[in-house]
DNA sequence: TTGAAAGCGCTAACAG
DNA sequence: CTGTTAGCGCTTTCAA
């Protein structure tokens, strides 16, 4: 099926480190074992085992990435841009969905380190404390480049987006357009920044945090935010404005208003966080702060392959920052001017 | 940094032949000497490399999966649901992204190649009928077993969605809700079965097929659904009823006419292909032939890991038809009453 | 029950 | 320029 280099050796008629030699190109051989070499290798098809060759040179050009939802469109973007980036840099990269769950991350980790990757891309860490310590321990001892998206571990290079300050121009903006009863909705992990962007603005603006109007949820998904709103709801506390965690908790809260007949953005204006595609098609059409993607993709792959070719102790721990920057559309009610009716 | 089976031998005073026996736990060991070698394998935080081992077995436990786009959304949920089935029979798979280019996919195929895996889901074929027969004939002589999803090839098994019968379906909803000037906006690959199908139900309920009212485009994104509405406007085709081949080039399209000021559904009924998670939160809700990608996930990891045991002569081309179901909703304007102004 | 030795397919010195 | 040889880390006979 798969000829072996022993096997194109005999059909050349020379020995195996000559045919070594052609298939890598490295040092010269006349042209005509070259030829001969070339001819074996296309008669038996011949393609190197990668597998065998990984056992010399330590290294497997792979590259495991963790993310939490390879379905939701976010993650979605991100894993394509870091799996072209590493590829036009040699990579391949293994691509793992843990759906937040702890038991699944600590697995999809040992199977990275039993697979020798050379290097980790970790864009999910789980909410319990205690765990995230055992899977930093097990990174750590293997010896692994990790980077990690937002949560900084001491140690390995992180990308951050600038969660305060992206919700505090959040705020800021529905603010500014004279909201001043703001709900928000928001999760754990990074979202906890993200609701300190939100006191910070309030706290700024001298209005007055009402805590009644912080709606804490524990996932980021649709539902998630069209349960939240309703029990926001039915808490009866009443708000003008909503500020999300990020985009998907919008359009589910958003949904959840509108089938209890408020208005967007007559009634509640919204600002959601991440700005994926579905934002600009939403209707209303989302105002959001955009996390760009591409530049954090980049920054991920940039900072790993920096350190894949290090010691693991002389590899440095950088922190990138990611600016955000608010994408005004229809649902803070600032893009368009309201309608005659209003 | 990640200790050897020669050093947990060492470490335990044994042969390395004893710890590959406790760590596979296959062969009987007596009591004292397996405590001695789990204390060496604890102690020195060993674990078995995957690429050694692969070496010996032949087998590495790995799926290569080919996908057009993961960033859409439809690919992105069949990748999670993939990925998961074949985490929990045991592999680990290896994502691309092909972005329908011919090259990239031909390196994928052959980096797979390279690196041994034990199997290909190929959800992605290049159109130009010559580069597929390279492509096949590589896949074949490597004796690596292949499902496609879609289109099928001979002596591999195949997945394939109903899809003349599901766009049958939709056109027929359309007819039946009183439309004879049917649009229709599809692309190449399997697009080219969901044409057939429109163009069938039009000549079953004797409606003329108008060859000016169809729309081939390249893509299957959004802008290509907007483009290609544009174009149907200023060719000046009239219609009251659209059909596309998938729900992003129905968004894109509905967009467009909105931009124009045609109402959807009141001046055009519009229906989608696919069932994607947006097609609910679209604004109207959109009418579409849903494809059920965790069914197809399965099928295809079923029959790929059915044939990666058997010698590649003796495995099955079997082909497997996945049936589509019409989802009615806003956009054709059957699921709700008319307007009262209307 | 355990150890020694032979590879898996390839690369990398080291000789010729 | 080319061939020989020694492994990479592990599993697997085959003896002891």
């Amino acid at each position: 099926m798969k000829a072996t280099i022993k096997e194109v050796a005999k059909e050349a008629g020379v020995s195996i480190s000559t045919v070594s030699r052609v298939i890598n190109g490295r040092d010269r051989v006349s042209k005509q074992t070259l030829r001969k070499v070339q001819q074996a290798v296309d008669k038996l098809q011949f393609r190197p085992d990668h597998v065998a060759r990984t056992m010399i040179n330590k290294k497997t050009k792979t590259i495991g990435l963790i993310v939490p939802q390879l379905s939701n469109e976010y993650w979605a973007l991100m894993s394509e841009v870091i799996q072209n980036e590493l590829w036009s840099m040699g990579y391949t990269t293994l691509i793992c969905s843990t759906d937040s769950e702890v038991d699944k991350e600590s697995a999809y980790l040992k199977m990275y380190i039993e697979r020798r990757v050379d290097g980790i891309i970790y864009c999910s860490f789980p909410y319990t404390q205690g765990a995230t310590q055992d899977q930093v321990d097990i990174l750590r001892q293997s010896g692994i480049p990790v980077v990690t998206l937002d949560p900084a571990i001491s140690g390995f290079s992180c990308v951050v987006g600038d969660h305060l300050f992206g919700s505090f121009s959040a705020v800021e903006h529905l603010i500014q357009l004279g909201h001043r009863s703001i709900a928000y909705i928001g999760g754990p992990a990074v979202s906890i920044e993200r609701e300190f962007g939100y006191r910070k603005a309030l706290m700024m603006y001298g209005v007055n945090v009402e805590e009644s109007l912080i709606c804490l949820v524990n996932g980021q998904s649709f539902s998630d935010g069209h349960n939240a709103l309703m029990k926001l709801r039915e808490s009866g506390a009443a708000f003008d404005a909503l500020f999300c965690g990020n985009d998907l908790l919008a359009f589910g809260a958003i949904k959840a208003m509108e089938e209890a007949g408020v208005r967007v953005p007559e009634d509640v204006a919204v600002v959601g966080y991440d700005d994926i595609f579905s934002a600009r098609l939403f209707k209303p059409a989302l105002t959001t702060v955009r996390q760009p993607i591409p530049d954090i993709a980049k920054e991920l792959v940039t900072l790993l392959i920096q350190a894949v070719d290090l010691d693991p102790d002389q590899r440095p721990a950088r922190k990138i920052v990611i600016p955000t920057e608010l994408v005004v559309r229809e649902s803070s009610g600032a893009a368009q001017p309201v309608a005659a009716s209003d």
